[in-house]
DNA sequence: TAGGCCATCTGGTCCT
DNA sequence: AGGACCAGATGGCCTA
């Protein structure tokens, strides 16, 4: 699979917002939305040469070193433009090797001490790496899930469901109830449900956009 | 242009 | 203790 280019930059570690105390839901959001945030966000709108180099070389291990320089001579002056919504209480102080850097945090509950710059970036990479496998994973699933001719790429929900529909079909097929007997659908009954789940996933982007339009 | 999808970062929690 | 896992937040890309 095509390596896709890095997209986004990494957002720098002292205006992430807090999610301690202050439980969120995932509400969809619009670009209107995207775009006054984006605006809103410091990230964007302070243009700071740590965060260029974020941009530029969150992903390659080659530039840490880089980074690690700059930061030590940018970190002061980015911290004056983090925006006021946590007291000076809440602030944070995190080091960086054998520098220290005076970051605003607004937590400073979590039980773990707070991951150092270095040990940041090596979890960080974990976590790439551990989505990169589960997204390796939802391909290789996509490889061997029955589709219909030339058809558009599988979001990974949709990957997902007929997936599911199709180990009914194997079951059926081999009289193994993979449901743990909730469903016993006959071989028949399943067959139908994959169809139904791939037609209905291929139509589904079309059907969205069209009940969107009439909203 | 809106919305869907995805990559990435981050901090909290779970697990070994 | 530290890595794995998870969920929330954010922003970029793509399509209708």
């Amino acid at each position: 699979m095509a390596e896709k280019p890095m997209k986004s930059e990494p957002m720098e570690i002292e205006s992430r917002p807090a999610a301690i105390g202050t439980p969120t839901t995932s509400i969809p959001r619009s670009n209107s939305i995207k775009r006054s945030r984006k605006s809103a966000h410091p990230s964007k709108t302070i243009q700071t040469p740590s965060e260029h180099l974020f941009i530029n070389c969150s992903t390659n291990t080659s530039c840490l070193n880089q980074i690690d320089e700059s930061i030590t001579n940018t970190i002061d002056d980015e911290t004056s433009n983090i925006p006021t919504a946590n007291t000076p209480d809440e602030e944070d102080v995190i080091t960086s090797g054998d520098e220290e850097s005076t970051v605003a945090y607004r937590n400073v509950t979590s039980k773990r001490p707070r991951l150092t710059y270095d040990k940041r970036l090596e979890a960080n990479a974990r976590e790439r790496e551990r989505v990169h496998n589960l997204t390796a994973a939802f391909e290789a699933l996509r490889q061997v899930i029955p589709m219909y001719g030339d058809q558009p790429k599988l979001s990974r929900l949709s990957i997902l469901r007929i997936a599911c529909s199709y180990v009914l079909v194997l079951g059926a097929l081999n009289e193994i109830d993979f449901s743990e007997g909730q469903n016993a659908y006959t071989f028949n009954e399943c067959f139908h449900m994959l169809s139904s789940t791939i037609l209905n996933e291929l139509r589904r982007k079309k059907s969205n956009n069209q009940l969107n339009r009439n909203d």
